[in-house]
RNA sequence: UGGGGUAUGGGGUAAUUGGCAGCCCGCCGGAUUCUGAUUCCGUCAGUCUAGGUUCGAGUCCUAGUACCCCAACCA
């Protein structure tokens, strides 16, 4: 069990020492900034936890602050994911913010900035710009517009907030240094003019922000200790710390920490690509439980808790790796196992017939009904009553003409144990005309009722089953891992076909004990020997495979060579 | 090409700051088991390379090597 107050790494150094030594007055507040552009995704999982789970474990406050300023991909529809997809976590924002919000307070900072001699109008296109920017090792030069007089420069920023140029006529930059060796540093773009209706601004505002004029100063804003954020901005914050410097506020300001994003193998997170899966009909949206999405991972039955506590796990650090999926799903099974309850159902069925089974008084075949444990090993989940007559459903695998070494399960003359009923031997078998096996024959021992002989006699195997007459039907989709794929070194240039390949088989025809029918949509329960399944949404007669029991993902890999 | 960052078993991640290289995942073996699961026990296996300082180096010094990030009016 991990504990986030035991946990150290890094981050938590350096917010301790920072409490030790007074910097923010005892104060720890962090913030969680997504743009609100897309669905989160279990990259997402971590950046959350990180941003939460430390501010929680030093008894801080961390908001959750939408980096909403690029009106032209940003919508409300993302912005409710989000926040629902934190809250499913486990998490709670102490307020919900919006970069927006500060629009008018970072125009003023932006004409301070230009009035001090330090941000200029660049009437260059972007094209332009980049070129003057010059390149690795090769030094940039001056614009011709960056030596225009503050006050020009004031009136023409006045007026692209005014709205007079159209889209990229006019840029505002910081007047920093063209020959800086960080290239983040070489006079960056603050303002950009957008005539783009915003979805919380509406048409108020033409002129928006870039990420870096904006970050720093809302993190300002909102009085932010530690602003934590992915790796790759670890260039920007010789910029982050210059803005906050020539800004006219407290001595306390926020400082930036990177820490390495989380990579899994089998595991697809680029925006692009999930669009694309989602665009082209291979998933059937967002929420696919074939998706890294948080949604979709909810939906396949991944307990939030189990995402929690592999995030911790896992640490965070500034090294780049990649972790195995089979990590995430060891916490996965962890939790289901300690949780769901179990029942028997079969995949594949194949007919089962105890031959000499009584019948009553008027024909019709005796049945028993037994009791069974919700958990076995956990005695407060109770128990349910189990049909079970003559006619049966086994598992198809369960059953073998011909045992390979190491079968331990069915096959003619071998006696084995019907889960919680009876020891059953079997004795012939019908096939039909392609040689197939249609329905297995048994002897029964009357004397094992319960799953025990008297006479204390062993067997090798205990195997789920379901009563014929007493069967529900149930469709079950199977999934390979998250997306399966032997993903040639598994790098991140995968080619999306390779993506399309698998993924599910839908198996229809399965059969399942009648107390299935009782399962919540969005409850979770381990199936017998077969592994972990979440009924779905819509219709509680379609279970979503979760993760299987260890011995099934082997055969998956084994079937896909 | 310049700058920044990172290297610890098969995959991750710790190491009281110079003092027995620990933990998680995985693999393999064994015990228990009415799930070939779970649980329990055990095994295998590591400090990027080459030098140096030191009684002692994952940690300090020198020189290399590999990988990641940066030249959007994206974030």
């Amino acid at each position: 069990m991990t504990e986030l107050d035991a946990y150290s790494d890094f981050i938590r150094d350096r917010v301790r020492k920072d409490l030790e030594e007074g910097t923010y007055s005892g104060r720890v507040q962090t913030r969680f900034p997504p743009e609100p552009n897309g669905y989160l995704h279990i990259g997402h999982a971590k950046a959350i936890t990180v941003d939460f789970g430390t501010a929680e474990q030093f008894g801080g406050i961390c908001n959750l602050r939408l980096d909403d300023t690029n009106p032209d991909t940003e919508e409300t529809e993302y912005f409710t994911s989000i926040l629902a997809d934190i809250e499913w976590l486990g998490f709670h924002p102490a307020a919900v913010l919006h970069a927006s919000d500060y629009f008018g307070q970072l125009y003023e900072w932006a004409v301070h900035l230009i009035s001090q001699g330090l941000a200029y109008v660049d009437d260059s296109d972007t094209e332009t710009i980049s070129t003057q920017r010059g390149g690795f090792g090769k030094p940039g030069i001056d614009s011709p517009f960056r030596s225009r007089p503050i006050e020009e420069n004031l009136d023409l920023f006045a007026r692209m907030r005014a709205g007079e140029f159209p889209d990229g006529a006019k840029v505002l930059r910081a007047k920093i240094d063209m020959n800086h060796e960080n290239m983040a540093l070489r006079d960056p773009v603050m303002y950009r003019i957008r005539h783009s209706h915003h979805f919380r601004t509406g048409d108020q505002w033409c002129i928006y922000p870039t990420y870096d004029w904006a970050h720093g100063q809302s993190d300002a804003i909102e009085k932010v200790t530690h602003s934590i954020c992915t790796l790759e901005f670890d260039t920007h914050r010789p910029l982050y710390d210059w803005y906050l410097s020539k800004l006219p506020l407290p001595a306390e300001k926020p400082q930036q920490i990177e820490f390495a994003r989380l990579e899994l193998t089998h595991t697809v997170t680029s925006k692009r690509r999930l669009a694309k899966l989602v665009a082209e009909g291979t998933v059937d949206g967002w929420d696919d439980p074939r998706m890294p999405t948080l949604g979709g991972l909810r939906r396949r039955g991944y307990p939030a808790k189990a995402l929690r506590d592999f995030c911790i796990e896992i640490g965070t650090t500034r090294t780049n790796s990649r972790q195995n999926i089979e990590a995430l799903e060891s916490y996965v099974r962890r939790e289901l196992n300690a949780n769901a309850p179990r029942r028997m159902a079969v995949l594949r069925p194949l007919r089962l017939v105890i031959d000499g089974w009584p019948t009553d008084a008027d024909g019709s075949p005796v049945v028993e009904y037994f009791e069974v444990a919700n958990s076995p090993d956990n005695p407060e989940s109770g128990t349910r009553q189990v049909a079970f007559t003559g006619e049966l459903f086994i598992e198809a695998e369960d059953f073998a003409e011909v045992p390979p070494p190491k079968f331990f399960r069915l096959s003619i003359g071998r006696e084995v144990r019907l889960r919680g009923a009876y020891l059953v031997t079997a004795t012939s078998l019908e096939t039909d005309a392609a040689s197939n096996v249609t329905v297995v024959h048994a002897s029964y021992d009357p004397e094992s009722r319960g799953g025990d002989a008297p006479d204390g006699r062993k067997v090798k195997s205990t195997m789920h089953w379901v009563s014929a007459p007493h069967a529900i039907d149930i469709t079950v989709a199977l999934y390979d891992r998250l997306f399966t794929t032997p993903i040639p070194g598994e790098a991140t240039g995968e080619p999306l076909d390779d993506l399309n390949r698998n993924s599910r088989e839908l198996l229809a025809g399965s059969k399942a004990e009648s107390a299935l029918a009782g399962t919540a949509p969005g409850e979770v329960v381990q199936f017998e020997r077969l592994g972990y399944f979440a009924a779905d949404g819509e219709t509680p007669a379609l279970f979503h495979r979760t993760v299987g029991l260890r011995d099934e993902w082997a055969a998956i890999q084994r079937r896909l060579g």
